[in-house]
RNA sequence: GCGCGCGUAGCUCAGUUGGAUAGAGCGUCUGCCUCCGGAGCAGAAGGUCGUGGGUUCGAGUCCCGCCGCGCGCACCA
């Protein structure tokens, strides 16, 4: 058992004793302030108005009646308005670093998840043109998110939806045949709304059709396009189980089948010569049109249908990952799926919506690439600066605040650097198992005594690294990376920190070994953590 | 105008779902370091958490108003 789960466990023994009510939790926190102690709690302040005490006097109860040696405590305090305050054998605190190693790669994971289906969409770019920086951001953190959830114990399926149907695919064959033509020196022009990249120049010249067989050339450039997309993908290590195609839905009407069910529903009704559905009652700000006057689509349709095929396929859950630009259709298809009602929850699907992507070098802002023209494209970014760099800068900040993409930082190999800082400390690790190893010494660590794990650096980092399991469960809950990210910086500066405070290799052989199982601690919590965001942890730099 | 989001150190941002004296990096200033990799370390200065109310033992965190910024407001996607 964990010291903090036997002083939980203590806790709610006397809880219940002193008459707590059924269902009390016991909520231990790691206090900001070290001088509070290894963990405290507020559950004294939490009973006082059930029990009609004061904090403080049920506090001073709880500290008498707690059995301090069974569970490691070496003191209790009562400080503030009711604070306990636990300060733990520092043998015990060291303890954990031997249960990180035996957990190893599964260290940190749980399975809260039950094993259920989950449903993660993102990217899910229109196949018009290359991956820009935004799609680059929703690919580190939905990846990363899909990855958090798998190791909290979800059954995770990543999804890329293309909206391979519709006028923005029309828009794209016009212009490439638009290209065409220009090459055999005939006068055409790029539709209003149609796409001027350079790529749209290779894509015509790679075509070998006839300029007026619409539909053979848009089917190459599509091919061509999710050919690039998929490059740009595996070049960013990001690999999709399914990838559902806009198209599909109507090919096997289940576009027809959802406007009809709407229909039926009798959430819909006709105005001047378009389909409305009620999205009002489901909390949108005016109605919205379904189908238009001129009996197609509007796109929203289709997002319904798509979303309803998620809850049939067995996905109890869904998390969509988009740009905050979208975030008008989460309201929407929310909507269209209520309506139908056939069981789906409210909050189904789940949103996590991210802000823009500012690109700067040298302090000035990027706007264009060679390639996609009016954009920077997120092969650029991986080309410039790698992959892992690209990831954790997307990673790093919550989707809600807009990211400014530093390239200057992003490739500079120096602690100023985050990723860089991050990955040494693993490395560092590694190094001193490596240097060991080139000096014939024995890093065998059985029956080390971790009880000499008694500096304060070493003990701060094993509090560090206990804390793991809990940052991935928070994080995963939220559906929020960057969490982890911040915690594995701030690991990373103990690990240093303790690195070059203290030597593990040259010390009398039980400290040595003891160092060694922290060393190996520590690689394993930050290699874990760097795993769950997809990220690469190097052994040497 | 309406909807969504965001205002925290000079800059870029964290902030453990409501806890104790609000943190980190960069930058600035003062020192240190023959080392398992100097891609280093210690310390200092720097804050009315946009603003005004409210909720309660306690608010950067929750609620309301206002100010500022971003995004969205099509029978486009």
């Amino acid at each position: 058992m964990k010291p903090a789960d036997a002083i939980r466990a203590e806790l709610g023994r006397i809880a219940r004793e002193l008459g707590a009510p059924e269902g009390t939790d016991v909520i231990l926190e790691r206090p900001r302030d070290v001088a509070h102690g290894d963990w405290a709690t507020n559950v004294a302040m939490i009973l006082a108005r059930p029990l009609r005490q004061k904090p403080r006097d049920i506090a001073e109860r709880i500290r008498a009646q707690f059995r301090a040696e069974d569970a490691g405590v070496a003191a209790i305090e009562v400080a503030g308005p009711g604070f306990l305050n636990f300060r733990l054998r520092p043998e015990v605190i060291a303890s954990v670093a031997g249960e990180i190693i035996a957990a190893g790669d599964g260290y940190g994971r749980n399975d809260s998840g039950r094993g259920e289906k989950v449903n993660v969409e993102f990217v899910s770019a229109n196949p018009t043109g290359p991956l820009h920086v935004g799609h680059g951001r929703q690919a580190a953190l939905g990846d990363a998110i899909a990855t958090l959830l798998e190791h909290t114990g979800w059954d995770v399926s990543r999804e890329y939806y293309y909206n391979d149907a519709g006028a923005q695919i029309e828009n794209l064959a016009a212009s490439v045949r638009a290209r065409l033509l220009e090459s055999k020196g005939q006068a055409a022009q790029i539709p209003e709304g149609g796409y001027h990249g350079e790529y749209i120049r290779e894509i015509a010249a790679s075509y070998s059709g006839e300029a007026d067989d619409v539909e053979s050339l848009r089917s190459h450039a599509v091919t061509e396009l999710r050919r690039e997309q998929d490059l740009d993908l595996a070049a960013f290590g990001v690999e999709f189980d399914t990838y559902y195609l806009e198209s599909s839905l109507y090919d096997s009407g289940k576009v027809d089948k959802t406007v009809e069910a709407l229909t039926r529903s009798g959430k819909t009704y006709e105005h001047e010569g378009a389909l409305w559905l009620r999205t009002t009652d489901y909390g949108d700000d005016k109605d919205r049109v379904m189908r238009k006057s001129d009996g197609t689509y509007t796109y929203f349709v289709p997002d319904v249908a798509y979303h309803v095929t998620k809850w049939e396929r067995g996905f109890k859950r869904a998390i969509d990952v988009q740009g905050a630009d979208h975030h008008s259709t989460a309201t929407r298809v929310r909507a269209g799926l209520q309506a139908l009602a056939i069981g789906i929850p409210e909050g189904y699907p789940e949103y996590v919506l991210h802000q823009l992507v500012t690109v700067t070098r040298g302090g000035e802002e990027v706007k264009i690439s060679k390639r996609a023209g009016s954009y920077v494209t997120v092969r650029d970014l991986i080309d410039e600066v790698g992959r892992d760099a690209v990831r954790f800068f997307f990673l790093m900040r919550k989707g809600d605040s807009p990211l400014i993409f530093d390239v200057d930082l992003a490739r500079s190999q120096s602690e100023e650097n985050p990723v860089y800082y991050i990955q040494m400390a693993h490395a560092r690790m590694c190094g001193i198992f490596r240097v060991g190893a080139e000096q014939g010494i024995s890093t065998d660590v059985s029956g080390a005594d971790l009880s000499l794990l008694a500096e304060p650096e070493e003990q701060q980092l094993i509090k560090a690294l206990e804390d793991y399991p809990a940052e991935v469960a928070a994080s995963a809950a939220a559906l929020e990376p960057q969490r982890l990210a911040s915690y594995l910086l701030e690991t990373a500066r103990l690990a240093h920190l303790w690195y070059h405070k203290h030597h593990v290799l040259g010390q009398e052989p039980p400290l040595m070994r003891a160092r060694l199982v922290l060393a190996r601690a520590a690689r394993v919590v930050i290699a874990n953590g760097l795993s769950a965001l997809g990220i690469t942890a190097p052994e040497r730099m």
